[in-house]
DNA sequence: AGCGTCCGCGAAAAGCATTTCGGTAGTTTC
DNA sequence: GAAACTACCGAAATGCTTTTCGCGGACGCT
């Protein structure tokens, strides 16, 4: 049944050529002493025997093994698919795979995990927080470089990257302005969470930049559609002239439409809402289909790759490096029309 | 900065321990010839020194690496992230890991992730698919054990495992049976998917065999909330004696849940509806939370590693195994009183 | 005391690719 | 024609663990 098709080794390909191990290493790698005529003769053989070099022997030797960590606390995978697609893109397939594990939130998990990645002797860890607030920095005598991906290390001195939440925040407001909206309330998630107070900073500042104040302070809650609902229920009493809503996520984003539309208001027409996160199951199924701020998920995986990569090379990053969110306008902000 | 501990090797350890490597080696691996007091300073001495050993060193050896590949196509993670966990758990983590690679649901890029996974000498593969109907068996000539998970291979050579369709589509019908509904419709997705057949298949039976007939013929549309709120539509115009809905997929739940209160139906008083798939972002965000059926894509996860690693141990198992599934009741099908 | 046994340990090879260094043949220079 | 090069190639070491095989010593038995 199983194809017993034992891989050729660098032996073989030297014996079809006529040369010896030395030489054929030497041809396929590209080194110079070797005559041109033999490098061919090699590389056909090699190429008739499909060869590839076992990535066990020559890491054997090279102390690298061309495979870096992905460890992540995020159950869902919302975060971490899109910023391990993104790795996988910027590691260019085939020279460097990754090794994706879940910690589970639970810290000796993460600690196990660490280690077993270590023992597997990975080139580079990248590690994917659950919530966009900074994180521990790794415990432990890590010697390999690690960078922090979407949640940054506390450690100023460790290499991070994330999304820019006060220039999502500000995006977010800015679009409802420029749509013409002036009564605008925000509803935003939990308080302990400082990428709820950094969106609400951005947002903040981008109405009073334009002269305009919210209709009333910002509500904080949970991340749930229950909390999007029962808060703009809340803010519609206490300010029916509202016109436009900025939630702290979708799913609020998706509670908030929904008892909107339930007190009798037109979406956008009587109110704009704009989500954050574009989480597309409930941002594209929404009616009308939701507006809100991308944190561009899978550019964060690219960059963190990156900064992984440059780390390994032996330049290394410090401190956190931000990066910006995108606006996706959708339905919910802009008429059909 | 980086902290230069070199990783202890067995020759450090034998050293320390005053004894030859090849000792060392034995009395670390258990075997036999080692006198206990020997083994016991041996094995402190490694402790001392914190000695993992090195897996590139052992694979070179043995042939194997003690990594497999978790192949997807599941752009959102929404399959293969439960599903890896299971494989994790199965596998105990540190003796084996897993690389995961997203084929982006693109043969091509499926093919060449393939080849970097046989060039890295995993030792087996998962394949989850991005949908529950049988795919095509992997090509080319794989030299390691495959298990399909999720999405089974058209191969019924092959070792697939996948979750009872059918059987899913049966205790839904029995669970809105068994609260009382007899006018019950159902509303499932796009008609190219077998397991929609399947499931519906399995809620016909349920029904059949309670002496209840389905108020219309199922309705047939696409995975989504807006299909799910129009169906809901057309079937209580047609039949406004409806009590009972079971709906292929949660989004479609959460659809027709939208458009029975909006048509003034109470949930779960005047109809019951009950979902398929446990996505618990929209099921838990329901109103009321939606009951639903759960597929253990952990569990299968568990057992697709466990398959593979009987094949890897010579004993592969062939044909399709089917995973039953587990009922989630929740507020949209019994009253919360 | 001498022979046979068994236990415990160590030397060495195997597994594979890379690299250094030494060597051979051919070519140039005086 | 000999010395000095150059250009190519091959032997061997390196990295680390596992396993086989053999050796030495201790013990028991006669």
């Amino acid at each position: 049944m199983v194809e017993k098709t034992k891989p050729a080794t660098l032996g073989d390909v030297a014996r079809l050529a006529g040369v010896s191990i030395a030489t054929a290493s030497k041809a396929l790698n590209g080194r110079a002493q070797v005559r041109e005529s033999t490098r061919e003769k090699v590389m056909r053989s090699a190429e008739a025997l499909s060869f590839v070099p076992n990535p066990l022997a020559r890491g054997l030797l090279s102390g690298t093994t061309g495979t870096v960590g992905l460890l992540t606390s995020d159950l869902e995978g919302r975060f971490s698919i899109p910023i391990m697609m993104g790795a996988e893109d910027a590691f260019g397939a085939g020279s460097t795979s990754v090794f994706l594990c879940d910690a589970r939130g639970d810290a000796i998990r993460e600690q196990h995990q660490v280690r077993a990645l270590l023992s597997r002797h990975v080139d580079g860890l990248i590690v994917v927080g659950a919530r966009p607030d900074p994180r521990p920095s790794l415990a432990g005598d890590i010697n390999v470089p690690v960078v922090y991906a979407y949640a940054p290390s506390e450690d100023p001195d460790d290499s991070s990257v994330t999304s820019d939440n006060v220039q999502g925040g500000r995006l977010a407001a800015e679009h409802l302005l420029s749509t013409g909206r002036r009564s605008i309330g925000i509803v935003t998630g939990d308080r302990g969470y400082g990428a709820a107070h950094d969106r609400l900073a951005g947002a903040l500042t981008a109405l009073h930049d334009a002269g305009v104040e919210p209709v009333q302070d910002a509500l904080f809650g949970s991340w749930s559609e229950g909390w999007g609902r029962g808060a703009a229920r809340v803010l519609l009493e206490a300010r029916p002239d509202l016109d436009g809503l900025i939630c702290g996520s979708d799913q609020i984003a998706r509670g908030a439409m929904d008892a909107l539309r339930e007190l009798g208001r037109e979406i956008p027409d009587d109110v704009a809402v704009i989500g954050h996160d574009n989480w597309e199951v409930l941002a594209m199924n929404a009616r009308p289909p939701l507006s809100t701020i991308d944190m561009n998920l899978q550019e964060l995986g690219r960059r963190a790759a990156g900064m992984l990569f440059d780390a390994i090379g032996g330049s290394p990053t410090h401190g956190v490096e931000k990066l910006p969110c995108r606006l996706m306008v959708r339905g919910s902000t802009t008429p059909t029309s």
